[in-house]
DNA sequence: AGCACGCCGACT
DNA sequence: GTCGGCGTGCTC
């Protein structure tokens, strides 16, 4: 028996700790719940071993040993290591982030009185009257219902407290402080209420003698096929010491399983198929390329670059289709507004209960129960977010990440994970093809396919053999020179709208900012008004009697990054000017000119304001469908995946603003973006048409997507990405130092900045220190270095080495964001 | 990240 | 004199 494991904790600390095993000995994988600096936390085993500790570490025991077996298999476990090498991430935060199980362990606090508690009870009223108390009679009568209650020594939740003597959390932390009670931090593990005991009948065992209740026991196990849970054969009327005695003779055997999870509705199964074509000739040919690494079996990665509308989710399902019929599962990774009912709708429909889908809006519940079916091997078919890319699937045969190019998928916060990555990883380390699909793959994939490391599938035709939407430009600078003034709509598509509308179809407008107007600022002074807390403008949200929007009455203006709001001041807070003036229309003022230009319209928006959660887009989508909106306007959010058939006319407004932001991929972005919400055009039986206002209609990126040509683009894009050292053809890290303290984080920044200079590195170029293109964000001044190397692994090593340094020169880890492949550089 | 410990101002 | 603010340091 080893004496020792180590453990790997969600702290962000670069180590694990070692705990002495006293009772049951955990494996590898298991969670256990150990004491960690007066808490109580739940980790993860990762070594057993009988190592001498290093001097001066004093071992405390494990607590709790929640999982009689590995609840991450040998499998994610490797790919969590990976995780933590690759993106500079303590393990314990990476295997946290693998877990959903993190909400079954409840953080919990119980009381439980104090002597000095029980005196105050004891002596009466004269000591707690003596001390002249603030409180209320009414409040000093529940103190005291409250040390009634836990007199006879028990403990109890700050919850059941409550309800037996009304007292709320401010007064039991009162009484805590007066220490009349103590408060004891308890990870009430809700999980072992779901391992349930199992009585399993030992197989071939000669019978010794046996009085009546071990008789009718095990008759009862062998005629259920020889395993019954524990709980049912105490509503047998057989005394639990019977079973006792039977597992000690070695007759029956206890295992601890999973509860069973009460499980959701079921679902048709194949009551309409998937999909309404027949595979097209391209299809047929991106199938059978992936069919054949399917056969073969082994690390195959395909990038499958098909133009929007050509039917790339259908060959998705052919192929997890094929994948199910050899008895493998496949995981299909989405972003995550890609996880419409629509396709969920398709995937039932295709697979039935075979499907597990996880998505961020499941309660914590459903996400245990779909994890658990999962891991049973019942989910044979996984369809998911970025944090899908974790889940437990036996035999697992096929991955495939829809819209690869999609930036949900990079995690912003620690573990800063990219999940069509990882899915790349896992699928190497399982020795499995992996599909990466987009209609705009990423510089990274294309790349990569070039280079031969992936090979490449193309789609170039629509299915049903539509035509790719026209694609119309319309320059913003003569239509101003033409008419004088500066109008949101162009009369081009004002006129083409109109039209649309005349003729029964249905037109989107994509204008990708949300609120009213993006900026207020100041005639007088310049001055724009910012957030308190960022560095930031804040925008104006108009609040109307009938706006969807979820501005709170009277405080329109709003932070996009902290959420503060505050009322829009009459006066500029600068220089008390009376001549504030509203820039830059949103989404909201779209809809706001869409109404007076076309009172006969049924518009509708679509972004974060009014749209929260799935049932809201559904709702949406739903109107859009019947026809009961024919006209939508809405943020990016319109542009990802909807198949609306009626729509033939795509507006795009201020699209281009993106090309004059500092980020080395904005252009990549607009392309990106464009592409995707032409896609939304002429998805039905009729063409589409596009028209794109801009103020850059010589750009390339503006040229290449309205001319539908991704290859002439990356061609161009990655020259550019060459020239400046940008990915693909440099790794990349931001690194962020943070601090409420503006000395603190200039401070430090020049502390690291003095570092990189000095230790001169090689192959590496620094940018940096300086302040974050936000450098502010919730009171929290930014600044930071972006890291490029030619080698990851010098990238890593340089990581590594300036945390070290940091560690030794006082500048807290938590001051510092360490960003490997970061997407965005703010 | 939490949490305990410890050292200084406000209120009884 | 106590309470309670949050700076500091540590966690097997």
């Amino acid at each position: 028996m080893p004496a020792f494991c180590d453990v790997a904790l969600p702290v962000p600390l670069d180590q694990n700790f070692t705990y002495a095993i006293d009772g049951v000995v955990p494996v590898v994988g298991a969670r256990v719940l150990v004491p960690f600096s007066g808490q109580r936390l739940m980790g993860v085993v990762i070594r057993l071993h009988d190592d001498p500790l290093p001097e001066g570490v004093q071992t405390k025991p494990v607590q709790q040993v929640l999982d009689s077996t590995a609840i991450l298999t040998d499998e994610l476990m490797r790919l969590a290591a990976w995780i933590a090498q690759y993106y500079v991430a303590p393990l314990g935060e990476v295997l946290r982030g693998m877990l959903p199980l993190a909400a079954e362990v409840k953080r919990n606090f119980v009381y439980r009185i104090a002597e000095p508690g029980r005196k105050v009870l004891y002596q009466g009223a004269e000591k707690g009257s003596s001390r002249r108390s603030r409180l209320s009679p009414e409040d000093q009568n529940r103190e005291y219902a409250v040390l009634n209650y836990l007199e006879d020594g028990t403990t109890a939740k700050a919850s059941a407290l409550r309800a037996a003597t009304q007292a709320n959390k401010a007064l039991l932390d009162g009484m805590v402080k007066k220490k009349w009670l103590i408060r004891e931090a308890v990870a009430e593990e809700r999980d072992a209420r779901r391992l349930e005991r199992v009585a399993v009948l030992a197989p071939e065992t000669r019978l010794p003698k046996l009085n009546a209740n071990q008789t009718t026991l095990l008759a009862e196990l062998a005629a259920v096929g020889g395993r019954m849970k524990v709980a049912d054969i105490r509503s047998l009327g057989i005394p639990d010491s019977t079973l006792g005695t039977l597992v000690k003779r070695g007759l029956v055997t206890i295992e601890e399983v999973p509860e069973d999870f009460f499980r959701s509705s079921t679902h048709p199964v194949g009551k309409k198929h998937a999909h309404e074509h027949p595979l097209n000739e391209s299809q047929l040919e991106a199938l059978s390329s992936i069919v054949i690494s399917i056969n073969q079996k082994g690390f195959r990665p395909h990038l499958l670059f098909g133009i929007t509308g050509s039917g790339k989710t259908a060959v998705y399902f052919a192929a997890m289709q094929r994948v199910l019929d050899q008895g493998h599962a496949s995981l299909l990774l989405v972003p995550e507004i890609g996880l419409t009912p629509a396709m969920s709708g398709q995937m039932y429909a295709a697979f039935g209960d075979a499907v597990a889908l996880l998505h961020s809006q499941l309660t914590p519940d459903e996400r245990a129960e779909q994890w658990h079916r999962i891991r049973r091997g019942e989910a044979r078919i996984v369809v998911g977010t970025r944090s899908a890319v974790f889940a437990p699937i036996v035999d697992l045969g096929l991955i495939i990440v829809d819209e690869e190019h999609d930036s949900s998928y990079k995690q912003e916060e620690t573990p800063r994970y990219h999940g069509r990555d990882v899915a790349v990883m896992r699928a190497k380390f399982l020795e499995i093809p992996v599909v990466l699909g987009s209609a705009t793959p990423s510089l990274e994939s294309w790349s990569n396919a070039e280079k031969g490391r992936y090979s490449l599938i193309e789609m170039r035709q629509r299915v049903a053999n539509r035509p790719i939407p026209a694609v119309e430009l319309v320059d913003m600078r003569t239509e101003f020179q033409q008419t004088g003034q500066e109008n949101l709509f162009s009369r081009q598509l004002l006129l083409e709208t109109q039209a649309t509308l005349d003729r029964g179809e249905q037109a989107i407008i994509l204008l990708n900012r949300r609120g009213y107007s993006f900026v207020v600022m100041c005639r007088s002074c310049g001055d724009k008004i910012q957030c308190e807390n960022c560095a930031i403008s804040m925008t104006f949200h108009k609040h109307l009697n009938n706006d969807t929007s979820i501005a709170e009455p009277g405080e329109r203006l709003q932070c996009h990054y902290c959420g503060f709001r505050r009322n829009v001041p009459k006066t500029c807070p600068t220089c008390q000017s009376e001549h504030l003036y509203y820039l830059g229309a949103g989404s909201q003022q779209g809809e706001e000119r869409l109404q007076e230009l076309f009172p006969n319209a049924r518009i509708g928006r679509m972004d974060r304001d009014t749209v929260r959660g799935r049932m809201d887009m559904e709702r949406l989508l739903a109107r859009l469908h019947a026809g009961e909106i024919n006209l939508l306007v809405g943020t990016q959010m319109i542009a990802k995946g909807h198949d609306i058939h009626g729509v033939t006319l795509v507006g795009v407004v201020g699209a281009d603003f993106a090309l004059g932001l500092p980020d080395f991929r904005a252009a990549e972005r607009t392309f990106q973006l464009l592409t995707q919400v032409s896609g939304r055009a002429g998805r039905g039986d009729l063409p589409g048409k596009v028209l794109v206002q801009t103020y850059h209609p010589d750009h390339y990126a503006i040229q290449f997507a309205a001319n539908h040509d991704y290859p002439g683009f990356v061609a161009k894009e990655l020259q550019y990405r060459r020239w400046m050292h940008y990915p693909p053809f440099a790794v990349l890290a931001n690194i962020i130092i943070q601090s409420p303290k503006l000395e603190e984080a200039t401070a430090w920044s020049a502390t690291l900045g003095k570092w990189f200079e000095r230790t001169r590195l090689d192959k590496i170029r620094v940018l940096g220190p300086a302040a974050a293109p936000i450098s502010r964000i919730k009171r929290i001044y930014r600044f930071h270095f972006v890291l490029k190397a030619e080698q990851r692994n010098t990238l890593s090593r340089t990581l590594r080495a300036m945390l070290a340094y940091a560690d030794t020169h006082e500048i807290p880890r938590r001051s510092l964001i360490v960003d490997v492949d970061a997407v965005h550089l703010m």
